[in-house]
DNA sequence: CCCCCCATGTAACATGTTACATGATTGA
DNA sequence: TCAATCATGTAACATGTTACATGGGGGG
């Protein structure tokens, strides 16, 4: 079984913010840090209609400029439930696998549903898979602290430097949200 | 033009190790951290016969259990070249555009070139392009700070955070291999 | 005797890259 | 008028994933 790619996600949760032609998409892409992503054409429109025969979204021709028309593509009600139950679902591992850029996504459009919880859920899991992570490679790194070059041993050390890295931003990324979320659930 | 792709570069530096047979690569792709790369037999094998056409490696028989024969790639002189012409040159943007976990692959292989201040260089470079990257990130940041949702930031803050720590780590490298090459030096 | 490890492979498939193509519109 | 931008696409290709296949050897 083939799963849903990161590009696809990264449409879906575009798509979930607001419909929006292939070319808008391309140019969010383009010019922002989700630029990651490709841009070209041949990723983008094929990837689009992939999901539309997976009846995740539709694409309308809007001709609201006669002379240019394009498709605005927009979630069915079948695309808004897997993208909300994507981003309700408890972090995995296997997302953890996929990369942290992947993770990040994910955490960049809980944001879309209103509901601080979901975000302080996943911030915990994400802080304790980073910190495991860490743990794991710190043990491995020490396990053959005897044969591995110096290179290797260094490199490892920026791998268990990064993923608590991202624990501690975790950590202080709950306390915004929960200072947020006091601040809106007060008013 | 189609480029090595990194698991090219990740076979090449093994191989430029020790030579191997496709078997004992997937053996370590499956027991350390490069495991990151895949260690199928489909993606594995096949990138070594590329390899191969290419003429940067070449496998021989090896018979010593005449019952269990296997390939043990070697690389050829142009095999040699390649790697070590990657490894000299300096680090650049492309590269660091495809992934931090390439760029730290070609600083764990670094070290067997016995020239330490390749490694200083590269250090050097890593430090400063991982800082500009999160000065950009930062930029983008703040011309966006009034329009981005909260999770956008605090998603961007990770990413500024991450290329800090990595270049924390290049400093704190490069004071490690200062002090173990200032020792082998003096011996 | 059965299962796991050694060791290599292939075929179908999904995805993405590069490069090219088309044609209209807007602005200098 | 010329270039850039809007807007969408396709074809060839490279790479990787999943799953299956093959066979001998060693240990319980």
């Amino acid at each position: 079984m083939y799963s849903i790619s990161s590009l696809a996600y990264a449409l879906l949760g575009l798509l979930h913010q607001h419909p929006s032609s292939g070319y808008a998409i391309r140019k969010i892409f383009d010019t922002t840090p989700l630029g990651h992503y490709s841009s070209s054409p041949g990723a983008i429109y094929p990837a689009l209609r992939r999901l539309e025969q997976q009846g995740l979204l539709r694409g309308i021709v809007d001709r609201s400029n006669e002379l240019r028309p394009k498709q605005i593509y927009r979630l069915t009600r079948k695309g808004v439930a897997a993208v909300e139950n994507w981003l309700r679902a408890p972090l995995t591992a296997s997302e953890m696998d996929r990369g942290l850029d992947f993770v990040l996504l994910k955490f960049s459009y809980m944001g879309q549903l209103e509901d601080p919880k979901l975000a302080l859920r996943f911030l915990a899991s994400f802080r304790k898979l980073t910190l495991e992570a860490a743990r794991r490679v710190k043990n491995y790194s020490e396990s053959v602290k005897l044969v591995m070059p110096l290179h290797g041993r260094l490199a490892l050390e920026n791998g268990i430097s990064q993923y608590r890295g991202h624990a501690r931003w975790a950590g202080k990324a709950m306390k915004v949200l929960e200072a947020s979320s006091g601040k809106r659930g007060k008013s």
